[in-house]
DNA sequence: TATATTTAATGTCTATAGGTCAATTATGTC
DNA sequence: GACATAATTGACCTATAGACATTAAATATA
């Protein structure tokens, strides 16, 4: 390659609604791959921020509308055919975030939309953001095995039942409560806010993250 | 940030020699920093190669003579304050190569050279490349609680006291042999390869590495 | 040749943390 | 008050790592 590359930081933001998880893309307005699907995100240069980080997080706010908490680089992508113009680098971020949160800010900026992770495999992104999807979600899934992040993604306080069902929605597959519970206490990672009476049934207790839980892995996945 | 940034690839080359773990680095001939010692890479500017990591490869190739078969993506720093011209953005390498094979080259490369990882903490190296050991260093400290490829720097065929050893110095404590090797032998990730007479005591069997190898995680992690 | 020494390899028991699933608790509904 | 629905917990099972003693296979030495 004989000039700089091109340098973008994209961003796979996931939420969690109607029990599913949901992605937020948004549609170019420019070449090349004008009027598809893309992450949100953008050029480095010009960007406003001092960091990769503080880029993308402002990126997110400015285009998106969206005021993220939890974010973390997942990797960088760079080769000579992401792009039709050459080499480019993009350096990917993950977020999750409250869904309420998001949803409302998401409908004054044009163009922005949330997707289903599932539905989303068949369509025909920008890019190789699809690729990238595909290495934010399976990141994700790895992670749920042993942390409890994806907790960012519901709007606080939430019960262990909400959470254990982001966490079964991620994964595929149901989680035992009781193997989920008992190790989310034993490690301390959540903070009592009170009770709440949904329709039916048993009120349930409900939480919010400690700042430990943003960091903390178990030493032992659950079953995967 | 106004123009593009810089972008460089960098290497945090890890080897085992002398019962401890070493890092390879180079010693800058321009400026900035000048004279001092720095992490293998470069600028992707100009580079040889269709993606980051075969840049990251080449580089390595060229200028430090090493061919690297395990390398991973560590993570990408990028902010106004790591180099003095401005803005540059690094991504991070990370590789694991035997001692013996590397040794010979980067005696044909002027400046170059391995450093154990102990002693290194106190240099004053370019840019921010201290901090990126550390994170790099931070990285396979967790993987090997959970998987064996710091076997990728030793020299194959290896016994497993040899790979218990280098995980027990990257890891800074002692591990139990018995669990050590029957994990291994559980997750059939080594492939026999004949046998060895030390110097002294019961001969040891000698194995390599199997592909499962690169990918495999356990479970569950060693004490950490 | 027998014994001591050294390192490799394994047997066995314990401890820890997740898996299973039944039982209990707290509400609302009929 | 009995039933339905969720939340939460109790009790036992299982898998995998930790501890540590024991056995194995070689060399060195008496």
């Amino acid at each position: 390659m004989e000039k700089a590359p091109f340098l973008t930081v994209d961003s796979v933001i996931f939420s969690f609604d109607e029990s599913a998880l949901k992605l937020l893309l948004v549609k170019r307005a420019i070449d090349p791959f004008n009027d598809q699907w893309s992450l949100p995100g953008g050029m480095v240069a010009g960007a406003k921020g001092n960091t990769l980080e503080a880029i993308a997080r402002d990126k997110l706010m400015i285009k998106s509308g969206v005021d993220v908490d939890y974010i973390e680089q997942v990797f960088t992508t760079g080769n000579d055919q992401r792009d039709p113009r050459g080499w480019s680098v993009s350096v990917v971020y993950s977020a999750l975030i409250p869904y309420q949160a998001a949803h409302h800010n998401a409908d004054w900026v044009a163009d922005a939309a949330w997707f289903k992770v599932d539905e989303l495999a068949s369509m025909r992104l920008a890019f190789d953001h699809q690729d990238i999807i595909q290495v934010a979600l399976e990141r994700l899934r790895q992670k749920s095995l042993y942390s409890i992040v994806a907790g960012y993604a519901l709007p606080a306080p939430f019960t262990l039942s909400q959470l254990q069902h982001i966490h079964e929605v991620i994964l595929g597959k149901p989680i035992q409560a009781k193997s989920f519970r008992r190790r989310i206490e034993q490690a301390d990672l959540l903070e009592p806010a009170g009770e709440i009476q949904l329709d039916r049934g048993r009120p349930a207790a409900l939480f919010r993250m400690k700042p430990a839980a943003r960091k903390y892995t178990f030493v032992r996945n659950l079953d995967g």
